[in-house]
RNA sequence: GGGCGGUUAACUCAGCGGUUAGAGUGCCAUCCUCACACGGUGGAAGCCGGAGGUUCAAAUCCUCUACCGCCCACCA
């Protein structure tokens, strides 16, 4: 029966209209308290926390993969029924943060030391109150199922409490010191910077040979150095102990050019014999092995370079030089005073900060440290024992390096925008005071407080997100109940920087692993493999991807290649492939919904139709297949099942099969297919739900406007469904044989508007009983007038294609459109195609260590294939004896 | 210097010990058939980087090698 036009126009659009749609979907979501957790729920748990953002980040791809791959874990545990949550929230980025302000300020022709520290701080919380709110709306776009109702920031009082408690308790147990040591100085951010947050470039630079005269001779030792401008902090020379070349001098002094200063000549394992000139000058303030040095030899330590970046006043002429103009200036001078050798090209690495790419300066300064050998010790091992797995585990190698030759982590910053250090020295007495309260007075003396000024380094408080932000060290109930959290999922970039540090920091305060799972993802890049960046001119914005293709399809494209590897190539080209997918899967309802009408029945009792049985099998099979990919984090592989279940098997077959019984079958059958097809298309929508969670909940909502919305629905078990062995081979065998008929159809060119009248040989009576059955099925698929099952001793007609199938041949008489040439050359191809499997099946049937070796059921499957494969190839030779009966 | 990835169809990738190696995009032919031309149908396209080895069997495991990329590292 024709469907009249308005009623069409009742039903859905012809396209899904996302941007229309998305918002509108999203609110409904958020007002509705839909990713609000059920904590008197019994049963699984799923938690997670978000990798917090830069409140001054904007949205770029990376936090899209992230939040996806969250969203996807967080809506399928959701719809399974688990209690979840999903916490969202921001970091206060310290330096990131201060320096966004800083510069707002500079075009004021402001500088934060004259506004002050209070002042400062304020007009950074005023910068976050109103652009701090941008990186959250962009999640929101995504369709990120938070539960907004518990957003955290790392300044918030309750994590500030904790970091507080963190900081002490470590102080008190002697995991945090302070001390003078080594550290790297940004001269840009004008701070101290961890070990890992310098990157390593390797720069082409020179190596300067130098004269350092010795004491009360006319001898000099030539001395090679990267960095002449540190001269000025030399304390030493150092030869390596078995240098016989050097020896003689051990003991004596020289003296450091442009200086009258002396230093011992020592030695020391670490100076290497085959560098330079095997002579190194020590320099402990402004280089880690100079450092080490010095110490076993308990050099002095001068500081050549200040905090400023600029030269001290031991630098005589050059004191208050910008290091960056020292080095020329330090050489002029020595070659005018005759202290300059030569100069050859050198290349090495320099190191710069990851914020800013300065080259930072290594100093000794005073600074807070985390003892991390103790946390890193528990921290390896609980990856060892399986406590907590890295996804793919290929990781654990590098995280295990890592962790077993850690060093103290420098966590004072020189910066006003962060949690400020809970220490105080006297004034009096040099006591310092760490306290969990502020104190008034010096606790031994009653003298007067002063506080640290710096704050601890952003990561400092990143690495007690998982528990800081449920609550602890309160005993919170939300603590209690979601702690440990269920699984973490970032970029592999930051293992070091954060991941590693919450496991060490979370098994320390808390005595539990903060997670279970730790997904690795990949980092997005671009099509030809570079990093994306701004400057670069590469990075594609992730808004405009969302504005012009919506959600569903971005999240799908990225989930799609969200393998274990580690690049992620973004090619805007697959966004819009996969916007054709959205636009199936509506096409797909669109004509659901118009059979089926509002509120369907949904099937209660097991099908009987031949389409209804197979679609079941089908889904109870793709079903489980998700549950496995899932549970192994392979988002690329379920993206994979649900697009091919959907397209090739829902859509190509399933709709296509049940469109005879909705247009000509009785109103019992038509009735009990619609009941299939409404539960059906219901719990695909299920399960496409968690990477495509817009298109599939505004179908939902469509076909049930009543009903709650899909993301509170049931995941379907797998059981739900029977599976029947005897549909999946019938749908097979179905399949084959239309695909027969449609390729003779091709191949000979008949156009679309002639009918077909195939004849179908086959033995087996189940098979044409059913083929039988479902001939109206057939003849609409294949664009047949007819279609029967051959004769006892019938043989083809004269003007036929033939295909030549396991079970039997189809023969598709083409009178008129019959070309002998064309048959010809389909068979040969066919008999060739044979041949080839039919050697290698009979080359290993004949090898005696195969028949013995292999297992069974291997060397039975190739039997059996060798007498298809023979049976077709005999069909296919007696049809190109056939062939001259054409012509 | 150490470590880790990658190398499979024109492009982006999947497969990681057992049928004839797959997908998306692109390409060719054809069809606007009553959900979808953001579609249907059919098709072309790969000595699975190279060389050895293990195995009855290798894209898949091992060794070596080439190229690309990443990370770590205190020879100035």
């Amino acid at each position: 029966m024709p469907l009249s036009e308005t009623k069409a126009d009742e039903g859905l659009e012809k396209n899904f209209n996302f941007s229309e749609a998305e918002p509108r979907l999203y609110q409904m979501w958020e007002q509705g308290g839909y990713f609000a957790p059920e904590p008197k729920k019994t049963g699984p748990k799923f938690s997670i926390v978000i990798p917090p953002p830069n409140v001054t980040g904007n949205l770029h791809m990376g936090h899209a993969l992230d939040v996806t791959l969250q969203d996807i874990l967080t809506r399928y545990h959701r719809l399974k029924g688990d209690d979840t949550v999903w916490i969202p929230g921001c970091d206060h980025a310290g330096i990131a943060t201060q320096a966004v302000v800083e510069r707002a300020l500079a075009a004021e022709g402001l500088e934060r030391e004259k506004l002050g520290r209070e002042k400062f701080v304020e007009r950074v919380w005023q910068w976050k109150e109103t652009y701090g709110s941008n990186i959250v709306r962009q999640l929101r776009r995504l369709g990120a199922s938070c539960d907004w109702s518990r957003e955290r920031f790392t300044l918030d009082e309750g994590l500030s409490k904790a970091v507080r408690e963190v900081f002490v308790s470590l102080y008190e147990e002697g995991l945090i010191y302070r001390g003078e040591r080594i550290i790297n100085w940004c001269p840009h951010c004008r701070t101290a910077v961890s070990d890992i947050e310098v990157e390593h470039e390797d720069r082409a630079d020179y190596l300067y040979y130098l004269k350092y005269p010795l004491q009360n001779k006319g001898e000099y030792l030539t001395v090679a150095t990267a960095r002449p401008e540190t001269i000025f902090g030399d304390t030493a020379l150092a030869i390596n102990p078995n240098d016989t070349r050097h020896q003689v001098y051990l003991g004596q002094m020289a003296q450091v050019p442009l200086t009258s200063r002396l230093v011992p000549i020592i030695a020391d394992d670490y100076v290497s014999m085959e560098f330079g000139t095997g002579c190194l000058k020590v320099t402990p303030a402004h280089d880690p092995n100079d450092f080490l040095i010095g110490r076993h030899h308990n050099l002095p330590i001068i500081l050549a370079i200040d905090q400023n970046g600029l030269m001290t006043n031991q630098c005589g002429s050059l004191a208050g030089v910008e290091v960056s103009k020292a080095r020329e200036l330090t050489l002029k001078l020595l070659e005018d005073n005759d202290f300059f050798i030569k100069s050859e090209p050198l290349n090495h690495a320099v190191g710069l900060c990851y914020r800013c790419r300065t080259a930072v300066e290594p100093l000794v300064s005073k600074q807070w440290f985390v003892s991390s050998a103790p946390l890193a010790l528990e921290a390896s091992k609980a990856v060892r024992e399986g406590r907590v797995k890295l996804h793919p585990a290929s990781w654990e190698k590098t995280y295990f390096e890592w962790l077993d030759n850690i060093r103290d982590w420098c966590v004072s910053r020189q910066l006003w925008w962060g949690h400020q250090i809970p220490a105080w020295y006297c004034q009096r007495c040099a006591q310092t005071v760490v306290s969990r309260e502020d104190p008034t007075i010096c606790t031994s003396c009653g003298g007067e407080l002063q506080r640290d000024p710096d704050v601890l380094d952003t990561w400092f408080s990143s690495a007690l997100w998982p528990f800081s932000t449920l609550g602890w060290p309160n005993k919170t109930a939300d603590l209690e109940r979601y702690y440990p959290t269920s699984v973490l999922v970032t970029g592999f970039d930051i293992l070091f920087f954060w991941v590693a540090r919450m496991i060490m920091m979370g098994l320390k305060m808390t005595a539990q692993e903060p997670f279970l799972d730790v997904v690795l993802h990949p980092l997005v890049r671009d099509e030809t493999g570079q990093k994306m960046s701004k400057s670069k001119g590469n990075a594609i914005n992730p808004l405009e991807v969302l504005d012009r293709h919506g959600a569903d399809a971005f999240r799908f494209t990225l989930a799609s290649q969200a393998g274990p590897t580690r690049d992620l190539r973004l090619n805007a080209k697959r966004v819009e492939g996969y916007s054709k997918f959205v636009n199936k899967l509506w096409n797909a309802s669109r004509f659901a919904f118009r059979h089926l009408g509002l509120e369907p029945l949904l099937a209660k009792s097991p099908p009987s139709s031949f389409p209804d049985r197979w679609i079941f099998s089908r889904l109870s099979q793709v079903i489980e297949e998700i549950n496995t990919e899932i549970a192994q984090y392979h988002f690329d592989r379920y993206c994979d099942i649900i697009y091919q279940f959907t397209w090739y098997e829902f859509c190509d077959w399933y709709l296509e099969l049940i469109k005879p019984i909705l247009y000509q079958e009785s109103q019992n059958e038509q009735e009990a297919t619609k009941a299939c097809l409404a539960l059906v298309l219901c719990d695909l929508l299920t399960i496409i739900h968690p990477v495509m969670p817009f298109v599939t909940s505004e179908i939902y909502a469509r076909l049930f406007p009543s009903a709650a919305p899909l993301m509170l629905r049931s995941f379907p078990q797998s059981s739900k469904y029977q599976r029947d062995q005897r549909a999946l081979t019938e749908a097979a065998f179905l399949m084959d044989l239309t695909k027969a008929v449609r390729q003779a159809r091709s191949d000979f060119g008949v156009p679309p508007a002639a009918k077909l009248s195939p004849i179908v040989s086959l033995s087996d009576p189940l098979l044409a009983e059913l083929m039988i059955k479902q001939a109206p099925l057939l003849l609409n698929l294949m664009g047949a007038a007819s279609l029967r099952v051959a004769e006892k001793g019938e043989s083809k007609p004269k003007e036929a294609a033939v295909n030549i199938l396991d079970w039997g041949q189809v023969w598709t008489p083409l009178t008129g459109h019959i070309d002998a040439e064309a048959e010809r050359a389909r068979l040969t191809k066919e008999a060739l195609k044979l041949e080839k499997d039919i050697d290698s099946a009979q080359k290993k049937l004949s090898n005696q260590d195969y028949l013995t070796k292999a297992p069974e059921e291997i060397v039975e499957e190739t039997r059996e294939k060798l007498v298809a494969l023979d049976k077709r190839l005999q069909a296919v030779k007696r049809s190109q004896e056939l062939i001259g009966d054409l012509t």
